[in-house]
DNA sequence: TAGAGTTGATAGAACGTTCTATCTGCCATT
DNA sequence: AATGGCAGATAGAACGTTCTATCAACTCTA
């Protein structure tokens, strides 16, 4: 029936309200040089006619975007939506509007985000980097001189803010809390070597070994692509094994709660037969049977430190590079050996 | 050190080639008029610039807009993020952008970002009505003239196109599920009043319970806001019953799991002491345990629908309203009663 | 060789804002 | 009565694109 409404602009309300397009302009912008008549009138003719204010055009003339871009792995990750979460809360506090892209561990699909982003005008940028990133993607960045933070894996980070977990000592406390309560055979299971936080994990899971004077042993760590159901086939595999490990870190609290369904599918019961201990210290952990003890890298802080740092760098661009590394912080609960019932 | 870069424009780039500004924009588009030779030297000078291409200025210029605003409850429910996931990839292949945000369940929150998303330009919207939605929102929506669909919960639907499942069906297959294994005195946990969803889903739990000649017990609903504990509470007010249920309709896949550990912190077995079923078909049911039966709503074909009901509307704004119901389907598992362990 | 097409490229206005500079009254001061 | 200052409002250019109309240089045809 009707075509498309030519939208209802700043000039239309100039017209209605019997004054200049500047003084609308003024007015929508809270202007104090402008009497308190106009501004009801001008108000007034904005309500009569349905204006929606075209933030596109303000930001061509004023040459500024009220957008942050938000790279992140996995939408279907908790740890990546508190994250999310977090952002979006202080992006809105200050603000700014946040367009939340996934990059699925994909880094041609990371680039194209990067630069659809920067297409669509963002402010700043708030990358976690997909594993295996390449570095063409930030050199494009980087010479753009567009604000970006490096969040939870620090990649190219020399050259950009990051904020992100310290996963050697995460991997540290977690293997201490098994070792304290005598396991000497401690598997680490899941994760893809490339990705800085597995490798990093698996670093301090060695340096904690290495200093109880435990010998490593490669069989012992597998590696695998994290999904749903990767920690049944990683734990399997260690299962087959003449000498079974009696804990293991899991690479994430998803590959965690995988492997406890790896183990019963064995006829093991988790946390009594085998000590598990997951990383990220997502909600669910605390869900699972029994309760997944887990070494929490608090995304919520991460988040807004990331936040805080993109924000910041927007309005002063030319600030040193800083790091802001948050210590990961161990939650007993059921799976590692302590269980309660 | 260095200010901000003012931004390379294609008129820098007409410049450089030595061709003018229109010649640029025809390269730009891809257009067949333009002869290879200066194709090339224009494409040369974009890399030697470092050219980014302003979308906001072509929107401004051609009225139009390439992204999609979508509004979730809850970024933390893989429901709602599957259903993202969708969107995502079925705008992405028709060239749009999707504006991500999540309303937390708030009709305000809701409103304001509804409006925000209009001053970012999308070009439609795609909506999961907050419980307890504000009719004036969806006016405005509609008087602004702008391709809305409605996702998830039928709300204002009657003007909006609409993709969701059909959560009376669901609820009566859940229901029928239970009575075919015996059970007589079934619950319904967890849901608040005034939610379609839920509402929708009691009406097909009562209209399953009177075709079986079962009196309807309004103690066995039990009403809450949806969180990761309020199983707990909700299964400990059936509990405390003299008659206590056998079984359980949980309104979500969040509460049923919950709901479990609510069982065990009183000494019963979910599955073999209480019958759960939830809804949704979240992946995580798979991996609790005991493993969840659960109706599933197809999240990603209630994503795809929606993405290509909003499409299309952008392309035809004036073709008729349509619906697009999806039938529900039970996935059998453990912790319905037939537990194999 | 004049006219008609065709191919490839272009000038200038337009989209909806904001910014800079300026203007009009009015009041107070001399 | 002339001057200065101030409060309130405004005209016109500008932001980076695309669109409409037009142009210049060829090639083909009769």
């Amino acid at each position: 029936m009707m075509g498309p409404v030519r939208s209802v602009t700043i000039n239309d309300i100039a017209d209605h309200a019997g004054v200049s397009r500047s003084t609308v302009s003024l007015v929508l912008r809270g202007s104090s040089r402008i009497s308190k008549a106009t501004i009801d009138r001008v108000n007034a003719s904005i309500d009569a006619l349905g204006y929606t204010y075209n933030r596109g055009a303000a930001n061509l003339r004023t040459q500024t975007s009220q957008a942050i871009g938000l790279i992140i792995n996995d939408l279907m990750n908790p740890f990546f939506t508190e994250l999310t979460a977090t952002i979006e809360e202080m992006a809105d506090r200050e603000g700014y509007f946040v367009y939340l892209v996934q990059s699925n561990e994909e880094p041609a699909r990371q680039h194209k985000l990067c630069m659809s982003l920067l297409e669509h005008g963002v402010a700043g940028l708030i990358v976690c980097p997909a594993t295996g990133s390449s570095l063409e993607t930030f050199d494009r960045l980087h010479e753009r001189r567009i604000p970006v933070c490096i969040a939870v894996r620090p990649f190219a980070s020399d050259r950009f803010d990051f904020s992100g977990p310290d996963n050697f000592r995460a991997a540290e406390i977690a293997t201490d809390a098994l070792l304290k309560r005598g396991h000497r055979r401690i598997a680490f299971l899941g994760g893809e070597r490339g990705n800085p936080s597995r490798d990093d994990r698996v670093a301090g899971y060695f340096k904690a070994l290495q200093q109880a004077g435990i010998e490593y042993d490669p069989a012992l760590v597998v590696e695998s692509r994290p999904s749903r159901q990767s920690g049944i086939t990683d734990v399997e595999t260690v299962l087959s094994l003449r000498d079974r490990p009696t804990a293991a870190l899991c690479y994430n609290d998803f590959v965690a709660i995988s492997v406890m369904h790896g183990l019963r599918k064995n006829g093991l019961e988790p946390g009594s037969d085998m000590a598990l201990i997951g990383f990220d210290g997502m909600p669910e952990a605390e869900m699972s049977h029994p309760t997944l003890t887990t070494v929490s890298l608090h995304p919520r802080e991460i988040g807004r430190e990331a936040a805080e740092l993109v924000i910041s760098r927007i309005r002063e661009p030319n600030r040193d590079v800083t790091r802001r590394i948050q210590t990961p912080q161990l939650i007993v609960r059921d799976s590692c050996g302590t269980a309660k019932r």
